[in-house]
RNA sequence: GCCGCCGUGGCGAAAUUGGCAGACGCGCAGGACUUAGGAUCCUGUGCCGCAAGGCGUAUCGGUUCGACCCCGAUCGGCGGCACCA
């Protein structure tokens, strides 16, 4: 077979047919298979690539071929830093170098001779897309869940921008591994933290793996505990977050984050010089060396005293940088005798260290930080644990000084970006109105073309004078437009919405192609996304579900993690490794079907693996074993009195085993098993063929199914089969074979048979045979006579169709 | 430090979730057809042993008639979080 014509011809009539085309007028149920879209890099498709869109194809055209109106569309995340950076390099203006880059990936990707559906594509940075981006932020500024706000945010030096939460790791950010510093800046926030709790209870719905739930849960991070109001002599109030409010008799001074609003305030005259100090400190220590976990504690005492409401005492309070600003109320009460922190800085400080928790289980070691019994706690002695904290808090709830509260390690998405290849944001700034947002009618706010983007530091847009003039759309007067574009990821948090309705010019989707295809049933990406994109996209869903542009609650019903291709030597691929595996050689030599088809045997999907192509050719020749059985067999006559004996019976199993087995497999995303079987099934085929005398219907269509079963893993390859075969219209355009259950069920079973446990032999028993039968039989075979020695059976243990278990003692 | 996952032949991997460990394939060995084979087709292939047999799912222990699977401890690898009060 001339693979490469195969391919050629097979794309052409699937793309003339407009058959990867979704058909909104089926009457079939609708399956949504999504793969996450690429960004659109300079480098051509790379095995990650493939490895995604290959197999996940074959599972859309099985899901196809089983009866379901599949829809599965491709597109682009078309704005992001790499265009930006390389435009900084080279000089070619990121539109350009993007929109030439989409070309050839769309050249490829057709080339793969996947299923997509171009006609609803989506490119991120198209006008008729980021309008509808811009409408996404007026809606959540509308609904109060966008805004404004002066904040110490994550700046990345090197690609001189701000950055979320999610998009720094280990201080450092994602994408360059430059130390990030931190910065007071005034920045727009989507608030997801209103979220927060259906975000963490949602996921006990979903069919994702559970380890990228553990994750989410981790990353939203809810702790529940209690507040408690300390107030100063200022009169000021200092509420601290504590998850073990049965530690309040223990405190001896309370923190405040150096970034706290009444840390100046606090500060007496005769401290106020070392409070400066070590503000300043604190923030620069911050940019140095805030890797180190194991870093020593540092604190300035503020020179004030603050108030205990559960005992009346008056604490010292100080600042220290191990509480940090960004979570709960940026201050914490110190209990040093339970809780490791707050004893390392007592010790070091020379503060007084109270034990108030005894261990109920022998001697209390310093800092003891379990749960055990108040003392020293004045009416609460004695009590423990859960029951205590809630005795301390509903007493502070009587006092008015605080109570029960649950807190996040969730923050709010920081969505400004100071780059120039994003999204505008729709907001003018007037020196009169304040924050303005755009009215929808004038969408877009088109991102100029001629801008210098040069990093300095500042806006690439805000040097664009052209750009930033405008006129406050309330009052008329002059004003500017905000300079900063959206991150990447809310392009990114609602392009499967747009894909059901991709044409539309009069809002971002239309409510019935949405209620018609979403949410989406099974969606393929990688794990790198657990805690970004995938949080995102489920609170742009939610919003919208709230704002009442959908009904449902969660977008990713069902989510498969591809594993990960190492290179050859077990590291991730990447030029500085030299170790990048190009699959253009591959799919030139082998065609596109055999190297999808070794993806999906080679690996176990969900766990990837370092890259070898051992066994590349063992799927060439098992295509090409394929071909020759088909081409043999296709013209072969059934004869009169077709024989049906064991050779028949077995051969049928086998291909109703088959069928079973590559369905179940397939639906499970276990392509390795699933290829194995149609090896079986073709081995048994091949073997069967090779006999003297055989029932030719039966093997012809043993070999029919085989080709149906094969097609959704080797598209083109079927397709050119099928045709050979004399099968009429598409391949794809058959049922998916379904197996017969009466061919599934033998006359005997092979059973292994034990005695105390130990294999002595195997037996082949009949089906249908009692429990006692079972016994007999397998009491009267000689290997068992030969271990029983006259014994008697004290108890036999069957397990139907796998082994009898006689113990004899 | 905390949370989660993983550890199976020479290699990639399977195992209906407590029931014959190693399916399928690579590799290797032997054979057939061949002037030739790096093509194709048979046969064999977990380890030790000539064999009978014994040993085998990181290690040690436990539960069970029976454990890759469940429980406890240890070692090794990977991923996430990391002063979150």
């Amino acid at each position: 077979m001339d693979i490469k014509a195969v391919e050629r011809k097979w794309q052409g009539i699937w793309e003339k047919t407009k058959f990867n085309h979704f058909d909104p007028k089926s009457d079939k149920p609708k399956h949504y298979v999504l793969e996450m879209f690429s960004y659109p890099s300079g480098a051509k498709l790379h095995i990650g690539h493939w490895y995604n869109y290959g197999p996940t194809d074959s599972y859309a055209r099985f899901k196809r071929m089983q009866g379901y109106n599949v829809f599965q569309p491709m597109g682009f995340d078309a704005f992001g830093l790499p265009a930006e950076n390389y435009a900084i390099k080279t000089g070619v203006h990121p539109k350009d170098s993007t929109e030439k880059n989409i070309e050839t990936m769309e050249g490829q990707l057709r080339a793969m001779g996947a299923m997509f559906d171009w006609s609803q594509e989506v490119k991120t940075c198209d006008e008729s897309y980021y309008k509808w981006t811009q409408w996404m932020f007026l809606q959540l500024y509308k609904k109060g869940l966008a805004y404004r706000k002066e904040a110490p945010v994550n700046w990345c030096p090197s690609c001189q921008t701000v950055l979320a939460n999610e998009q720094v790791v280990e201080n450092c950010c994602e994408r360059c591994g430059t130390p990030v510093v931190r910065k007071n800046l005034t920045q727009w926030f989507f608030k997801i933290t209103e979220y927060a709790d259906e975000l963490l209870s949602g996921l006990d719905t979903l069919d994702w793996p559970e380890k990228t739930k553990a994750m989410q849960r981790n990353w939203i991070g809810r702790s529940t505990g209690c507040e408690i109001e300390f107030e100063c002599e200022t009169g000021d109030k200092i509420r601290v977050f504590t998850t073990r409010c049965d530690t309040a008799f223990g405190v001896t001074y309370v923190v405040l984050a150096p970034e706290h609003p009444l840390a100046r305030k606090l500060a007496t005259p005769e401290q106020m010089a070392a409070v400066e100090e070590y503000i300043d400190y604190a923030a620069r220590a911050s940019e140095i060396d805030r890797l180190s976990t194991t870093r020593e504690k540092t604190g300035v005492f503020t020179g004030s005293y603050a108030v205990n409401p559960m005992n009346g005492k008056k604490v010292p309070i100080y600042l220290a940088d191990y509480v940090l600003a960004t979570y709960g109320t940026g201050a914490v009460m110190a209990v040093p005798a339970h809780d490791e922190r707050d004893f390392a800085f007592a010790t070091k400080y020379s503060l007084p260290i109270l034990k108030v928790i005894e261990n109920p289980n022998g001697e209390t070691v310093l800092p003891y930080t379990e749960d055990g019994i108040m003392v020293n706690s004045l009416s609460f002695d004695g009590l423990m644990g859960e029951e205590a904290r809630e005795m301390v808090s509903k007493h502070l709830s009587k006092l008015s000084k605080g109570g029960k509260k649950v807190n996040y390690r969730l923050r709010d998405w920081l969505v400004s970006r100071q780059r120039y290849w994003g999204a505008p944001i729709p907001v003018v700034h007037c020196p009169v109105c304040g924050a303005v947002p755009v009215p929808e009618k004038d969408l877009p706010v088109r991102l100029p073309y001629e801008v210098e983007f040069k990093p300095d530091g500042k806006s690439p847009l805000a040097k664009c004078e052209k750009f930033m003039h405008t006129t406050c759309p309330k009052c008329g007067g002059e004003a500017m437009r905000d300079p900063d574009t959206l991150d990447t990821f809310v392009c990114s948090s609602w392009y499967y919405l747009r894909y059901a309705d991709a044409h539309n010019d009069r809002a971002p989707f239309d409510r019935d192609a949405v209620d018609r295809l979403l949410p989406v049933d099974t969606y393929v990406g990688g794990a790198e996304h657990a805690c970004m994109h995938l949080l995102y996209a489920r609170f742009f869903t939610k919003a919208l579900r709230d704002m009442g542009y959908l009904d449902f609650d969660e977008p990713f019903k069902r989510l498969i993690h591809q594993g990960v291709i190492l290179g050859p030597d077990g590291n991730r691929m990447s030029k500085s490794h030299g170790n990048v595996v190009s699959p253009d050689d591959y799919v030139e030599q082998y065609g596109s079907d055999a190297f999808r088809l070794y993806l999906m045997f080679g690996f176990s999907y969900t766990e990837g693996g370092p890259w070898s192509d051992d066994g590349i050719k063992a799927i060439a020749k098992f295509l090409d074993r394929v071909e020759k059985l088909i081409l043999k067999v296709k013209d072969e006559q059934a004869g009169e009195n077709e024989p049906y004996g064991a050779d028949e019976k077995a051969l049928n199993y086998a291909r109703n085993f088959a069928i079973q087995r590559v369905a179940r497999d397939m639906e499970a995303f276990s392509f390795n098993t699933a290829v194995a079987r149609l090896m079986e099934l073709l081995n048994a085929a091949s073997k069967y063929d090779a006999l003297e005398r055989k029932n030719v219907t039966l093997l012809k269509a043993t070999v029919k199914d085989l080709i149906l079963l094969l097609a959704p893993c080797a598209p083109h390859t079927a397709e050119e089969l099928w045709e050979i075969w004399g099968g009429k219209q598409s391949v794809f355009a058959q049922d998916y074979p379904k197996e017969d259950a009466a061919a599934l069920v033998l006359d005997e079973t092979e059973y292994a048979v034990q005695v105390n446990s130990k294999i002595v032999c195997r037996a082949m028993i009949a089906n249908g045979m009692t429990n006692e039968e079972i016994e007999e039989r397998a009491k009267s075979l000689p290997e068992v006579q030969a271990r029983m020695q006259g014994k008697a059976v004290k108890k036999c243990i069957v397990v139907p169709g796998r082994l009898v278990n006689l113990i004899v003692g």
